[in-house]
DNA sequence: GACTGATAATCAGTTTATCTTACTATTTAG
DNA sequence: CTAAATAGTAAGATAAACTGATTATCAGTC
């Protein structure tokens, strides 16, 4: 049994992560939240923290190209989730923050993942979950901390 | 600390997935292993339990469409990879296996993931490491149950 | 034994998410 | 003040998935 983990570690991972995604997307169409994917969703929770911010930022902290999280952006602004406005300390930029309507969103993303998070619960344990998801945690930063030198 | 876990529950999994598959590729690489990407490794580990089976079973197994595990299997088979023969049981199906390149990449891939894993262990320890993925395992499982049904 | 519905592979077209390259405006450093 | 770096943007390429439609075959029913 443990012999086989380091060998799965990596479809463990993919199918966690696919789980999760399929069981908010699930929750959110439920709740008639639709139009926004998985990686909205990603940079709203990253703008939540951030903001306001500029959209270089937020691609640097989500590990893309700033071209890519541009259009991610333009969407969020098409549908009104997201406002831009000139950076007063350098004119080549612009500060990105939430629209009323964004705001309202992120509760319910907040919501939804909270639901799933209660479903995994369930599942495995309310103790269980919280210990794997901050080992999950813990490596993250170790992987990152290690990146920045 | 404990309160924010569940709200990010979603970009844990998300980075825990993209670091992984990062070191694997730059692994991989390394080795001159090129040609070969995240997908097809996917398919060649269930492949490896599954063998011989068909294209739709792996489509299925992996939880995407037969048409993508089509292009998917297309491609490995180009590589020289894997081999299809008729079912001798069933004159639509057609049975998929690897090649002895194909079995040779299984085992550079089994070498290269441990290596990976390595590396997480030095970052937080194997005791913490193999404790976090078993609790992802567990959790996996446990959804998968409950999908069947 | 022919008819009907399900299944396996495949083809064609589309969407999503990412990248690279290139360009303009602006800031910062020497 | 010029040169390099940076922010945003545009255009086009590539990868990975999807939906829908087509053909061949199988399996059960009348």
């Amino acid at each position: 049994m443990s012999l086989e983990l380091p060998r799965n570690i990596g479809r463990i991972l993919m199918h966690s992560v696919n789980d999760f995604q399929h069981r908010l997307d699930s929750d959110l169409r439920r709740r008639g939240v639709t139009g926004i994917r998985a990686r909205h969703r990603a940079v709203f929770l990253h703008l939540g923290e951030m903001r306001p911010c500029r959209s270089v930022d937020l691609a640097q902290r989500e590990g893309i190209s700033p071209q890519s999280m541009m259009k991610i952006v333009h969407e969020l602004e098409q549908l009104g989730l997201v406002q831009r406005r000139p950076d007063p300390c350098d004119s080549r930029a612009k500060l990105l923050d939430f629209t009323g309507k964004g705001e309202a969103l992120v509760d319910e993303l907040a919501r939804s993942t909270a639901r799933v998070w209660a479903q995994y619960a369930e599942l495995i344990g309310e103790r269980k979950l919280q210990q794997t998801m901050r080992g999950l945690q813990y490596l993250l930063e170790a992987t990152q901390v290690n990146q920045e030198s």
